[in-house]
DNA sequence: CGTAGACCCTGCGCGC
DNA sequence: TGCGCGCAGGGTCTAC
């Protein structure tokens, strides 16, 4: 499920229901996530602390503790984290789950077991080597057709695979990467090396309205956390180029194409995009 | 040193 | 209906 858009609606739901809420303890149900989830750490980092604040970075959740603790998520491809009753039953492939004082769970699922769940001392956080190496968040300040420019100084590759780049930019997955190279009119394959100081511009551009029009679409549909049924509003979001391999192009009717780079699928119309 | 590709894992939808 | 195949929104590691 989760791009940026998809992480930020999550923390702007979860937020309202995990402030103020402690954590009664931890249940590490299944360890073998990417990482094996530690659970002395999660203990010791988790249990007992009161829940202050929910941050972002990148596709990370960022659940701020008391006592300067932080428990940091990653979905991977297929996690999803939901609120439930404490005694519901555990769903498959349920890993983890946070027992709040207040008699609900919050509980991680990833059948792929793509995802991550750490703790962590807050202060340790921009030097921990899951963060360290992160590139510029697309829809803070310094976020530009500059910074993207300067990003992609010295490199070289198809600049679709760029802009899944997390060393440069954060939080744009494959999706968002086809959809803001379409409205951008930029083809995916196209060398970074060959992308001028305007389409940069177009660039940063999309990139940004993407993401915040996937937030806002989300932002809609985001009452599933009180239910747990765990959907999103991933699949309101109307996709212009993403899925629609031999569809007609919604700008001039030409089917869509989709090609593969670093093994991921790619969407774009070989007319609109140059 | 970058960059391209393989790989981690399970589930689902499609074509036969 | 049943089964095998390809594909899936993540990141990382290795071989060039």
């Amino acid at each position: 499920m989760p791009e940026l858009p998809e992480v930020e609606v999550l923390r702007r739901s979860l937020e309202p229901h995990l402030v103020g809420e402690e954590v009664a303890r931890v249940e590490v149900r299944s360890p073998a996530l990417r990482e094996p989830l530690d659970r002395a750490s999660l203990d010791r980092g988790v249990a007992g602390r009161r829940i202050e604040s929910l941050g972002r970075r990148a596709k990370y959740l960022l659940v701020d503790l008391s006592g300067g603790s932080t428990l940091a998520v990653h979905l991977g491809m297929s996690g999803r984290l939901t609120l439930a009753p404490a005694d519901a039953a555990p769903e498959p492939h349920e890993h983890l789950a946070i027992h709040l004082a207040s008699g609900k769970k919050l509980r991680l699922r990833d059948p792929r077991r793509f995802g991550l769940a750490f703790a962590l001392p807050t202060a340790e956080l921009p030097a921990d080597r899951h963060f360290a190496h992160l590139g510029i968040e697309p829809l803070s300040e310094g976020f530009s057709g500059e910074a993207l420019a300067r990003a992609a100084r010295g490199r070289r590759g198809p600049v679709k695979v760029f802009l899944m780049d997390a060393t440069a930019v954060v939080g744009v997955g494959n999706i968002y990467a086809c959809e803001a190279l379409f409205r951008a009119g930029v083809h995916p394959g196209r060398s970074v090396a060959r992308i001028s100081r305007p389409r940069w511009d177009r660039l940063a551009d999309s990139v940004v309205a993407v993401l915040s029009q996937a937030i806002a679409e989300g932002g809609t549909t985001l009452n599933d956390f009180r239910n747990g049924s765990g959907e999103s509003g991933y699949f309101q979001v109307s996709l212009a180029v993403y899925g629609r391999e031999g569809d007609p192009c919604l700008g001039c009717g030409t089917p869509v194409r989709r090609s593969v780079h670093s093994n991921r699928g790619t969407f774009y119309c070989p007319r609109c995009q140059r």
